[in-house]
DNA sequence: CGTGGGGTTGATTCTTATCAATTCGGGTGG
DNA sequence: CCACCCGAATTGATAAGAATCAACCCCACG
């Protein structure tokens, strides 16, 4: 393992407040198993017992609902430093499918484990909350986005989305996800995804080039697509009202 | 204050794990502050600092986000029992609107008092945590609907879910909401809402009356609407590995 | 060389939005 | 008690956006 990979938990975690070496340690044991995946590989398949948590290391993944008549629903994209399966501690099962997209290395550990990172440091329990909250607030500007916006602030907005996750400076893209499964994580057709890109090129927004996006005008592609700006920015009355580190 | 007011969020916790006395007059001390608010009257607008969160005593409230130039999205609804506001506190100030659709009684109750919960009752810090998952999983199926669901399904689901959430045995069903809040709800227009309420009712699913539905065939309209039966119970991994009770 | 998956392009259809007119029903004031 | 008003719901006509279907291209890979 690389010393970026170890990080990726770590690190997310360190946009929300500094960490003490007791915490690192236990956050680090929820990476101690890393697990390779091909692209298109399950990762957790809806219904399988949620008895365990993933963590991504490297690569992307999806979470994806299938509808019984085949209509497919891209729930949730991951890089690494998320955590696959959160959500999902409310039922016994998963209640949709994880699946790699690209090669992925990834973490499995036992829900079991979380409740023991609560118990010895409470303030790990705090950012797990916050992480949770944030992952609403994501859902919920994709709500937004796939509900009134439409097909062309559509893929401008997760573009924005997608590069302001990542947190590079620079304008390129990695975006390895085919047009099939941008669509379905817009609610759009792979075909209309297609014209969609042709547009945001035409109008000068990006530029396109086998799986890399140049954003031309980030400014521009934000008020395009009506990024909401505040969203994924982290400033919380909550994590700085904080207890002391871990006893 | 009724009996039946003050045990609102106790009620909802109970569905997931037994409380025990402390624990019960933790909660209520989140419900010590009742304000009544009119139909249509802000609870908390979109930029407010978001210190406050408010438990909804009685009536129907949502949380709306309103684009630059107009379009609306409802993200959510919230009932007797729910917390308003659990996910704003990633950030400093409210994402979105807060708005009484009913006659609503609501508590106010500052985010310290979370923390403060959480310190002296680290189970009850484990329950918030399910109920932000729930959440979270209610957004996930509101995202499938509004993307990959038509008209009438999208409709027939949110029925589904009302009836479930609200717990009614009952099939009449008061649904105070104009077609508009639905519309802008289901990401449709309000002539659609019309117009499919009225295919549903053709088709014998339903029959309507003034801010009444009655769900004529529940186990038709849940198989209609594609409502996933395992969502909304708790049954959890987590809930039942649980720390003692309050020390 | 084939083969197959992804992407592009064009033609057509379908769903839903939009616009406009009308009705219904509940509340208000004379 | 009635006339009026207003917001919500309904109905009809038309338009827009996206889906679907089908053909074709490109290219990586065996």
């Amino acid at each position: 393992m690389s010393d970026e990979e170890e990080s990726c938990i770590v690190s997310q975690f360190r946009q929300f407040l500094e960490l003490d070496p007791g915490e690192i340690e236990l956050l680090y044991q929820l990476e101690k198993d890393p697990r390779s995946y091909s692209p298109d590989e399950l990762i957790a398949a809806s219904g399988q017992s949620s008895d365990h948590l993933f963590t991504v290391l490297s690569g992307w993944a999806c979470a994806e609902r299938i509808l019984p008549d085949g209509r497919r629903q891209v729930l949730d994209l991951f890089t690494p430093g998320h955590i696959i399966g959160l959500r999902e501690i409310i039922s016994h099962h998963y209640t949709s499918d994880f699946r790699a997209l690209t090669d992925v290395v990834a973490c499995p550990f036992p829900l079991a484990d979380l409740h023991e990172v609560f118990e010895q440091a409470p303030r790990l329990g705090d950012l797990f909350f916050l992480v949770l909250a944030r992952e609403q607030a994501i859902l919920v500007e994709r709500i937004i986005n796939i509900g009134r916006r439409t097909a062309a602030e559509r893929l401008a907005h997760l573009l924005v989305e997608i590069r302001v996750r990542t947190q590079t400076t620079s304008n390129r893209i990695e975006f390895p996800l085919t047009q099939t499964m941008i669509g379905d994580a817009l609610s759009l057709s792979s075909v209309h995804i297609s014209r969609t890109y042709q547009r945001l090129c035409d109008r000068g927004l990006i530029k396109k080039r086998d799986g890399v996006v140049e954003i031309l005008d980030l400014e521009e592609l934000i008020d395009y697509s009506g990024f909401e700006r505040s969203y994924l920015e982290i400033n919380s009355n909550w994590a700085h009202t904080t207890r002391p580190a871990t006893a």
